[in-house]
DNA sequence: GGGGGCGACGTACACCGTACGTTCCTTGGA
DNA sequence: TCCAAGGAACGTACGGTGTACGTCGCCCCC
């Protein structure tokens, strides 16, 4: 049997699963080039540089988020959808996360949500300058939350996930802190999130800038 | 003349000088020692390794912030005090702010501005839970904010700054974005935030959880 | 005066990204 | 059928990284 032959695809994708088994540390060349059973130099010839194969990394994970949008439904229920599409990647791909929102890609695999997006917040009354805005505090909202949710966990050990230990906070400097430590130290992330997605929509819901009155 | 001490302090403020002139990827201890012209492993007598000396970074950048809290104030402008002192270190310290966000460090320089918003938004009226959940959409936005403001300048290059090429997108498959690309080219940082921040105060004025009648 | 501890230092090791030159295998054309 | 050409895999090498370890000199306190 003979192995099938070395691409770039094949290399992003022995990238996403050690990066997911094993952390964004362990990349290196070296370390890709030997889970693949191959010479380090030979990646070269697929990917220009590390960089470029982050990238290929961000832009595959962004690429699989999975866009059932009905451009019939109201256009709360669309952002509601958008939203939770976009967490349900971080929640499969999750050390891989902090590389999309981290790196900035210039290609083309992050237009997608965008045009969904920018879609349904026109369709909800917005203005083109009022979407661009809108979509923007949505996505840096999103970013947020995914940073924390990914980053609360950076070695995955759910035994010291809490990031306050009551016992050190000084009740006199800190008595808000103190009082709530037990709420602060743990996260129930997937209440959280959907607490900042109703929040927003109703907050449009009723902004100024929107025009009433569409479908 | 003999030359001061070394010290952790002075370590960390090399550290920041060297991240704000030449970016993060330049940092490593060989090249802070050089720069306080210092062997490498001295160093090590006062920070254990790296990633401390970045966490004492973030940590020093964030305890620069100026709180200037008002306890007798509305609420809301209390809130934007708040927004606006974080974005002020962002602003000074543009190149560390990414280490403060995607960093999270559990020493307690962190308390106190998690102190000020807790106690900022009780006197709003939440309650407990309410006030940690708010805050920690709050807090997403900052950090989605920041990082975008941040991660659109890596070479702090103003030239390239636009992420999407107009020419390049294919007005059929993406017709929002095609029409919008001037608009999502540039980016006011400073009014974008301010609406973020600005829809959040009315968000959080309007909502359920609220209890009304506070000072 | 002497001893102990600490801080600065140099060496060494394993690993990193990648520029460069070599080798081999596949494939198109005569 | 043979040969040339090109691409793909490879090995070597260089400069850089974080840091473990052993050594040396200075200062302070007894």
């Amino acid at each position: 049997m003979t192995t099938q032959p070395l691409s770039r695809a094949r290399i992003v994708a022995a990238a996403v699963e050690l990066i997911e088994r094993e952390g964004a540390d362990a990349v290196s060349m070296r370390r890709i080039a030997s889970e693949l059973g191959v010479g380090v130099m030979s990646l070269y010839n697929h990917v220009p540089n590390k960089g470029a194969l982050l990238d290929g990394v961000a832009e595959s994970v962004l690429s699989e988020i999975e866009f059932t949008d009905d451009p019939e439904a109201h256009w709360a229920d669309r952002v509601r959808m958008q939203a939770r599409a976009f967490r349900q990647i971080a929640h499969h791909y999750p050390r891989c996360t902090m590389l999309v929102v981290s790196r900035q890609l210039h290609s083309h695999a992050g237009l997608l949500p965008v045009e969904r997006a920018l879609a349904t917040l026109r369709s909800a009354g917005f203005d083109g300058a009022d979407a661009v805005r809108v979509l923007r505090l949505f996505i840096a909202f999103i970013v947020g939350s995914l940073l924390r949710e990914v980053g609360v966990t950076p070695a995955f050990a759910p035994g010291r996930s809490s990031t306050i230990d009551p016992e050190e906070v000084d009740p006199e400097l800190f008595p808000e802190v103190s009082a709530l430590s037990e709420l602060l130290g743990s996260c129930d992330h997937e209440a959280e999130f959907a607490f900042g997605v109703e929040l927003f929509v109703q907050a449009i819901a009723v902004h100024p800038a929107r025009r009433e009155g569409t479908r």
